[in-house]
RNA sequence: GGAGGGGUGUCCGAGUGGUUUAAGGAGCUGGUCUUGAAAACCAGUGAUCUCGCAAGGGACCGUGGGUUCGAAUCCCACCCCCUCCGCCA
C-alpha cells in the first residue's frame, strides 16, 4: 500500500498513476476523510493529555488521604468523550485502510504508459525458434499420445483444469524443480526455502492478494485460511513484522511450491493443456533489498529467470509490462515469454517485479541501515524461476521428433535418466 | 482433541489497579585503566508507531474487545509457544 501520508500530500501524483494504470478513482473520499481523521486524533489527543493528568493528580490526592471525588466526577465524563472520539476514530480509520488496500501501486518512471498488453514493448529476444520438416503438436496432444499426461482423469479425479502426470512425465516436472532450485541455489546465490502452501489472512494482505482479489483464490471453508497462489506469499510474508540489519541485505530466497488459482475470470482460456491450471508448480525467487538497489536486483533476478531458459535451450523475449497490465502491488515487472510452437507465439512463463515498498509497507518489513538509524522499508521484489506447468509444455513442443518422441534437453538429461522421452503402453 | 504452564523493550528478566508514563542485568556508545586487547570501573543510552512548523502531546507490555477517574496488572474472546496425555504421516 501507498504512505497516507504520501497520498495526502501528493493526490495529483497518485491520481496520475491510477490513470495510467486505467483505473481511475477519485481521492475525494480519501482526503477528507484523512483530514476529519487528524481532527478527531488532535481531539481525543487534548482529551487524553487531560486525563492523564487528573490521573496523576487523583493519584496523589488518594495518597495523601483527600477526597477526590468531584475530579474523578470530572473525568468520567471526560472518559465517555474520549469513548465517543475514538470510536469514531476507529471508524474513519477503518474506511481509510479500506480505500488505501486498494490502491495500487505507482509505476515507476520508466514505465511505458499503454492501455493493455498489446502496449507492452520488447526488451530483447533470446534464442532460435525451432523449425519442424512436420506439422508441430500442441503439448497435450504430445504429452497424451506419449502417455505422460492425462487430462481426461484430472477431469474425472478433480475437475477442468487438473492434470494427472505419469511416468517420465511426472519425472520431468521433478527434474525442472530439482534443476531450478539447484542453479538458483548453487549459482546464483539463493537460500532454498520450502514454505506452507497454507496461509492466513495477514499474510495475503502482505503481499497484495487481499482484500481486491479474493476471488482468485481458495480460501478454506470456515477456515480464515487460504491455499497460497504463489511461493511469493508465504515467502515475502516470511519477514513480515521484522526489522532486519542492513548488513543482512539483500537476502535471496527460492521456494519451490504448488501453487492453487481460481482462475475465476479465466472462463474459457487455455482449456486445453497444461497453461491454465488450478494447480501448478512453481519455483519462485524472492528479494529483501535496499532500497537504491532494488532495480538493479530487479535487473539481476530477470537475468536469473533467463538463466534457466538458457540453460534449457529454451526461446524466448523479455517484454517490459506497460502501466496498463502492470499487476497491483507492482512498480516494473519484466516478463519472460518463452516461445510455444503450437501457438506460434510467445506465452508467459515468468514475471518479474519490483515491489518496491509496496508489499513492505503492507506487510511491516523494515531494516536498520546501522544500530542508531530508523527503521525503514525494504524493497521486495519476486520472480518466477519457472512455472513449471509451462516450461513442460514448452520442452514438449519445441524438443518434439516427427515419431512423436521428446528430446530430453541437456541439462536434465542427468535429472531424468534418459536422454528422450519416448511413447510407453498406457493403462 | 484433553490437562496444565507461558507470551513484557535488541536479549534475559521483575512487575496482580495509581511515586512503573516498565525495576534490575546483559548489550550498545563514550571515557578511565592498559604496549594492545580482555576484565574492571565511571558516564551515557535503552523499543516502536503516531499527531504537530515547533514546543510538546498521544498510543503501545501476544491480538482484539470490555471494566475503571486511571490497566502490563482485573474480565471476555482469539492467536502463538512449551510440557504431559490421546491420536497420527
Amino acid at each position: 500500500m501507498l504512505d497516507m501520508k504520501f497520498v495526502r500530500e501528493n493526490p495529483e501524483v497518485v491520481a496520475e498513476a491510477l490513470r495510467k494504470r486505467n483505473t481511475p478513482l477519485s481521492l475525494d473520499t480519501f482526503l477528507s476523510l484523512e483530514k476529519e481523521r487528524r481532527s478527531i486524533l488532535a481531539e481525543a489527543e487534548t482529551l487524553k493529555n487531560e486525563r492523564n493528568q487528573a490521573s496523576q493528580e487523583i493519584s496523589r490526592m488518594k495518597r495523601a488521604g483527600e477526597n477526590a471525588d468531584e475530579k474523578i466526577a470530572a473525568m468520567r465524563a471526560v472518559g465517555d468523550q474520549i469513548a465517543v472520539l475514538d470510536g469514531k476514530l476507529r471508524e474513519v480509520e477503518q474506511q481509510l485502510a479500506d480505500i488505501l488496500l486498494t490502491i495500487p501501486n505507482i509505476p515507476h518512471f520508466t514505465v511505458p504508459v499503454g492501455a493493455d498488453e498489446e502496449d507492452n514493448p520488447e526488451v530483447r529476444r533470446w534464442g532460435t525458434l525451432p523449425t519442424f520438416d512436420f506439422e508441430a503438436k500442441a503439448h497435450w496432444d504430445v504429452g497424451e499420445q506419449l502417455g505422460i499426461l492425462d487430462f481426461e482423469r484430472g477431469g474425472k479425479v478433480s475437475g477442468a483444469r487438473f492434470t494427472f502426470l505419469r511416468g517420465l512425465g511426472a519425472r520431468l516436472e521433478r527434474s525442472l524443480y530439482n534443476f531450478m532450485l539447484n542453479m538458483h541455489t548453487e549459482q546464483h546465490g539463493y537460500t532454498e526455502m520450502f514454505p506452507p502452501y497454507i496461509v492466513n489472512r495477514d499474510s495475503m494482505q502482505g503481499t497484495g492478494q487481499l482484500p481486491k482479489f479474493a476471488e482468485d483464490m481458495f480460501k478454506l471453508e470456515g477456515l480464515d485460511y487460504y491455499l497460497i497462489p504463489t511461493a511469493e506469499v508465504p515467502v515475502t510474508n516470511y519477514h513480515r513484522g521484522e526489522i532486519l540489519s542492513a548488513k543482512d541485505l539483500p537476502l535471496y530466497y527460492a521456494a519451490y511450491s504448488a501453487c492453487f488459482r481460481a482462475e475465476a475470470g479465466a472462463a474459457g482460456r487455455d482449456t486445453r493443456g497444461l497453461i491454465r491450471q488450478h494447480q501448478f508448480n512453481k519455483v519462485e525467487m524472492v528479494k529483501f533489498t535496499l532500497p537504491e538497489e532494488s532495480y538493479d536486483e530487479l535487473e539481476k533476478l530477470t537475468a536469473n529467470a533467463e538463466a534457466v531458459l538458457q540453460a534449457l535451450e529454451l526461446p524466448y523475449r523479455v517484454i517490459k509490462l506497460c502501466t496498463g497490465d502492470l499487476g497491483f502491488s507492482s512498480a516494473m515487472t519484466y516478463d519472460l515469454e518463452v516461445w510455444l510452437p503450437s501457438a506460434g507465439r510467445y506465452r508467459e512463463i515468468s514475471s518479474c517485479s519490483n515491489f518496491e515498498d509496496f508489499q513492505a509497507r503492507r506487510a511491516d518489513i523494515k531494516f536498520r541501515r546501522d544500530a542508531k538509524s530508523k527503521p525503514e522499508y525494504v524493497h521486495t521484489l519476486n520472480g518466477s524461476g519457472l512455472a513449471i506447468g509451462r516450461t513442460v509444455a514448452a520442452i514438449l513442443e519445441n524438443y518434439q521428433q516427427a515419431d512423436g518422441s521428446v528430446v530430453v534437453p541437456a541439462v536434465l538429461r542427468p535429472y531424468m535418466g534418459v536422454d528422450v522421452i519416448r511413447p510407453v503402453p498406457r493403462a
